[in-house]
DNA sequence: TTATTTAGAGACTATTTTATCTTATTTTTG
DNA sequence: CAAAAATAAGATAAAATAGTCTCTAAATAA
């Protein structure tokens, strides 16, 4: 898995949040929020918790609380919502999972990832949640996880 | 982490023995192998069972016994070993999570992901282990783990 | 001020991944 | 055939990740 669950989920309620926050200006509930994307509740919490204090969101307690985007959604990239649940890792780590990747001691896949996750970084550094939430109802994309399905992993067997 | 820690040590293991198999036919001991690739050898032993019975290795006991690549090394590449051990998701799955990746119902992330996995697909398929373990003692490369020490992933504090 | 509604925080549970330990089973050597 | 050396297999344990539950704190509304 490329990103940890708790960093897709990041990602969805990041959109779900900046499409929201293009209708109105209120906070958005954590309760509908997680209801509408499938997603527990309490777990959902603790990741907007992250993202709230990476200064990604604000929140609110109390009756019409909730969370809102704390800066432009323009100025907001996906990059910034990964590194604040899974870390910049999956940006500088060696693929092979040795210490220390760099040019200096490289190992012999290097060459290879060092390109393609810089890629990778400024494919999703070039995404931001306003055109990205946007582009869900033009295009009609998904976004939500489905209602009672669970996702299964291919596996080699 | 993109790689499982399974499938790291297994793309270690298959570029350890393609690099033996260059200078003897004999097997490669799977002891000898976990010591110097620091690597836990009972753990090591059932990753490389996973590549024999994918048909990458083929195993020998007892004395003289251990480990060796089933086809020619030239004809094996990383993607492969990838496969048998993490399986086919990280190039098939959705990036955030969703399930039925594709063009029917794409996520926000499908046009920008669709395009990297390929790119990491093609990449890694055109590394085969004779070429990528001969690479390892021209250019000095490092591909085993360091001595003691543990890796640890970078986070959001 | 009191009740209600919502997020925050922390303990707890479950699952998956990683790692270790013990006991076969097979193969060579003497 | 017996002993030794090596992989195979399965039980167990530890760690990381994912998910649930309960209680607290803050804001609104009556
Ligand atoms: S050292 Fe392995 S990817 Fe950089
Ligand atoms: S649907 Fe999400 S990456 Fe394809």
């Amino acid at each position: 898995m490329v990103l940890s669950k708790a960093c897709t989920y990041g990602i969805l309620a990041s959109l779900y949040v900046a499409r929201e926050s293009s209708r109105s200006k209120d906070y958005v509930s954590i309760g509908k929020m997680s209801k509408e994307l499938n997603i527990s509740f309490h777990f959902l919490t603790k990741i907007l918790q992250q993202l709230t204090s990476a200064g990604i969101l604000v929140s609110m307690k109390g009756p019409k609380g909730g969370v809102a985007l704390k800066r432009d959604p323009k100025e907001i990239s996906l990059v910034d919502v990964v590194v604040a649940i899974d870390g910049m890792g999956l940006f500088t780590d060696c693929l092979l999972g040795l210490p220390g990747c760099g040019e200096e001691k490289p190992c012999p896949v290097h060459g290879e990832w060092d390109g393609i996750r810089a890629n990778l970084f400024h494919t999703f550094r070039g995404k931001n949640l306003e055109e990205t939430a946007k582009s869900i109802d033009e295009l009609n994309l998904r976004f939500a996880l489905p209602a009672g399905a669970e996702v299964d992993r291919e596996d080699s067997g």
